[in-house]
DNA sequence: CTGTGGTGCGTCATATTGTGTCGTACTTGA
DNA sequence: TCAAGTACGACACAATATGACGCACCACAG
């Protein structure tokens, strides 16, 4: 390639591009370094970049630190620089996944974004836009999860990530459901998160029988990212693995269901059906027969529980029993008087 | 304030933060004034004006277009300016934002993020980031909620949300339970989205009764933005709004609950408690007395439901006997013969 | 249709700024 | 203590930005 000359300003976005966040530094020379690799620049003088630096420093606010006889450059952590506003579609894209995912992610994660959901918070406050009270009109509201959140270590999720991105194989200290801790030599194959839990999918060294086992995230104490590379699962996909019912096993084989519901109940099934070949007739009483194709799983025996007396389970036959054995459960747990 | 002086690149980021994206336009008379007004500058000759616009058009892709005998300068949709590249951290919030949200993210707010989610997976697919497979590895998976979701034009939400923070009524069409259709003139107090369903809280005109009223976003079908000033509830707050049972009304006064489960049930109690005051205690027979503190809700019923008969409530009373009623209407469907 | 006033843009002399080459001060490691 | 490397101020010179034109073009009004 050719040396090309770049006026001072593409020369000093191109340097921009390359100062770090805190962690990590850049000194002069890594910087000329970079630019005559990367740039195919020649005839770039150091007192330049000097001056360069200086300038970013000031407009910019690139940090520098002195140490020893060398200047390092670097941005402070949760920095950001912002070129273009944000419009309002944007903004507010940024608000509603602060509220989403604000409980959901790492510290570390969560302080790099700040500054964009600070800047989006500031885009909807101009001329235009009141964006005085967004926090009293706008929530999430989950429906069925009363429980507290599971107290969570978002940022053992992200060494998670991290390894996986890495690929590399870590070390974890995690407590077994019986209550004993031990360490664990983990190649991670995937994660998924259900709700306010979430999983590792993963094998380990020393694994008694072939397979993947599941590691509630919540349970690990402790985790450090090693050198050696994960033994991969060949053609692991997650999403497979999820259907073939990785957290939520099938419990039967058949997958026609066949059931139902009260009028009244029936009525949500046509805004959010059951699966996409659900159908509904109706019958003389004024109930509602649906018949679907999906995975009979223990979540949906608990969704199904959950409706009480507005659903009767007719198909397959051995749900309809195993459902029956559980009301007859239930109805002797009621008979007895409290204590 | 006295009349500053601002280098050329100074003034031409001051000019690079004003222009607008795509459907709006800036001309250089706009930006004259602007820099005059906002950033007290005087002296500045509008052919400088327009040398910037032309290196800002060669350097940062801003767009031009000549209409009539003026230009018109804007950001093409979509556009992206980064200056400073992505921290791993910073890129795997985004990642997950995305995994978490994109299914409830109004388009225009999608397509205004994309650029930021594209920069996030290149920066993690360089040297030492191997971003490959993510998609492979990394899954969020409902719990509870087997249903496909509401058909929800995210467009709709957009819109409502403008009428937020623009502080404006909008008019919407809307299909009521029944089937049937009416236009509403609306008066937009919160939003609260549940799983996958969101709820606009409003007032509308002609009213009969007064109080707030819930609509199903997934049942507008139309909706248009007024220029007349919302009637605002004095101190709306969702929050006390939800608390007070606003989707999810309290069913009894007595917010004192006993339960027992089952030992493995209760088992997870321990990770993500019912509330902050819960106290487990174990009885003779190796269940588990719960009690807490909170509102008992038909979510909380249903909840409770799921578990079949591995709990069994026993206060309030009036709640028992509720379970026991429900239970009892259970075991009559399942006496029948199925059909 | 024609004139007026506005725009964009090329050009040129001039003012301003960037650049390379010093020198000096300072630090580190041999 | 000395050699070698870095940062940075100073200075002359080169490069670039600037303002003042002029021309071409367009819109609008008379």
């Amino acid at each position: 390639m050719a040396v090309k000359e770049l006026s001072q300003i593409e020369r000093q976005l191109a340097i921009l591009r390359r100062i770090p966040t805190e962690p990590q530094k850049v000194t002069v020379n890594d910087l000329i370094e970079y630019l005559e690799t990367s740039h195919n620049l020649g005839n770039l003088s150091k007192r330049s970049i000097q001056r360069d630096m200086a300038m970013l420093e000031r407009v910019f606010g690139v940090h520098v630190k002195t140490m020893g006889r060398e200047n390092y450059y670097y941005f402070p952590q949760g920095s950001h620089i912002s070129l273009k506003k944000m419009g309002p579609d944007l903004a507010l894209g940024f608000l509603l996944m602060e509220k989403y995912t604000h409980s959901l992610l790492p510290e570390a994660s969560l302080d790099a974004l700040a500054p964009y959901f600070k800047e989006a918070k500031l885009a909807l406050k101009n001329e235009k836009y009141k964006y005085a009270d967004w926090e009293k009109r706008v929530a999430i509201y989950p429906k069925v999860y009363p429980l507290e959140p599971a107290k969570f270590n978002a940022n053992h999720l992200l060494d998670i990530y991290k390894a996986l991105l890495l690929n590399k194989q870590f070390k974890m200290n995690y407590t077994k459901k019986g209550g004993e801790t031990k360490d664990y030599i983990v190649s991670a194959q995937g994660v998924v998160q259900q709700e306010q839990v979430s999983y590792l999918i993963a094998t380990y060294e020393g694994q008694k029988a072939e397979g993947l086992i599941q590691f509630a995230i919540h349970r690990i104490n402790n985790i450090e990212i090693l050198d050696s590379s994960p033994k991969r699962v060949a053609g692991f996909d997650i999403r497979e693995y999820l259907e073939q019912g990785g957290l939520d096993i099938s419990l039967y084989d058949d997958q026609c269901i066949e059931l139902i519901f009260n009028r009244s109940t029936a009525q949500h099934l046509n805004e959010t059906p059951l699966a996409k070949d659900q159908t509904l007739t109706e019958l003389i009483d004024g109930r509602v027969r649906v018949t679907a194709t999906i995975n009979i799983t223990q979540s949906i025996k608990w969704w199904l529980l959950g409706f009480g007396d507005q659903v009767e389970v007719i198909r397959p036959k051995a749900f309809r029993d195993d459902m029956k054995k559980t009301v007859q459960g239930m109805m002797q747990l009621y008979s007895h008087k409290s204590l």
